[in-house]
DNA sequence: AAACGATCCTGTGCGC
DNA sequence: TGCGCACAGGATCGTT
């Protein structure tokens, strides 16, 4: 599931092959993947334009198009973005094709959750839901201090609070989890009785683990792929996701495995108090 | 206001 | 071997 280290991922392996390209025609083939703005038509607004670079905000990609209107792309679970210099004929799952000046990019999504929406720049900033996002867990201003005010007055679990976009952007399933045990911090500890130490700790745990996972391609538990087409390979330094009743890498007792905030959740009850 | 559950989808993998 | 069902999960919406 693409979060924040595959979406980055995938920007940066897009953004090598079209930058700079006029998007020449669009192909709908499952047309409610993709949304205009107001009544005008997504091919409408975007075919002829120019790609200027690729952005992210938390696990949206932001492919800034000329004429100040931007795409906004999520994957949700299951989403792809290939590049492919030669011309493709679409697979099963394919819902969108932009045909470029030079090769084209497919859209791509068995479960139909991922979704391309155009958008005014300007909307960006004010007036679309990327705007409430929470801070960017990899820039200098996260500090602990932040992560200690985003928890503010809320008494929620730790798991669903990390969960939540509008407390931090970027963190999903997978490296929630890998953070919590990293910071050695119990997923269901409510975010109002973490120690200044304890949040701390837990900041640090966030920032290397989405690194770690940036630094090797992102992590292909089922289907992520960037836009290359090729997997990930973080899974392979995965502590605690997927691996509920294995025994645990630092004590060797067997990981715990519950459902909390509605999520699969696997952690180490000794190690994480 | 905050927190929770239901919803959307389809492929995979399990049990019988 | 084959069938049916639970499960996987991010964000949004509605309800408590």
């Amino acid at each position: 599931m693409p979060e924040l280290p595959e979406v980055e991922t995938i920007r940066r392996t897009l953004a090598q092959h079209v930058t700079g390209l006029e998007i020449r025609e669009i192909k709908l083939i499952w047309s409610s993947a993709v949304c205009g703005w107001e009544d005008q038509s997504f091919e409408y607004l975007v075919t002829g334009r120019r790609i200027k670079t690729i952005d992210r905000r938390g696990k949206y990609l932001l492919i800034r198009l000329d004429e100040d209107l931007t795409l906004i792309a999520h994957m949700r679970m299951t989403g792809r973005l290939n590049y492919y210099a030669e011309s493709q004929e679409p697979e099963k799952h394919t819902h969108v094709v932009f045909q470029l000046e030079h090769g084209e990019v497919h859209f791509s999504d068995v479960r139909k959750f991922g979704r391309i929406q155009a958008i005014p720049t300007q909307l960006c900033i004010s007036g679309s839901s990327l705007c409430k996002l929470g801070p960017e867990p990899l820039e200098a201003e996260f500090t602990p201090e932040v992560l200690k005010e985003r928890f503010g007055k809320k008494t929620l679990s730790l798991k669903a609070a990390l969960l939540d976009q509008h407390v931090l952007a970027g963190l999903g399933n997978i490296y929630v989890d890998e953070s919590l045990f990293q910071a050695g911090i119990s997923p269901e500890r409510g975010v109002d009785t973490l120690s200044e130490e304890e949040i701390s700790r837990l900041h640090g745990a966030i920032r290397n683990v989405l690194q770690a996972g940036i630094d090797a391609q992102g992590t292909s538990f089922r289907d992520y792929r960037d836009a290359n087409g090729e997997k990930g390979s973080f899974e392979r330094a995965l502590q605690v996701y997927g691996r509920g009743g294995e025994p645990c890498k630092l004590c060797g007792q067997a990981l715990e495995r519950i459902r909390l905030a509605g999520r699969t959740t696997v952690f180490c009850s000794k190690c994480q108090r």
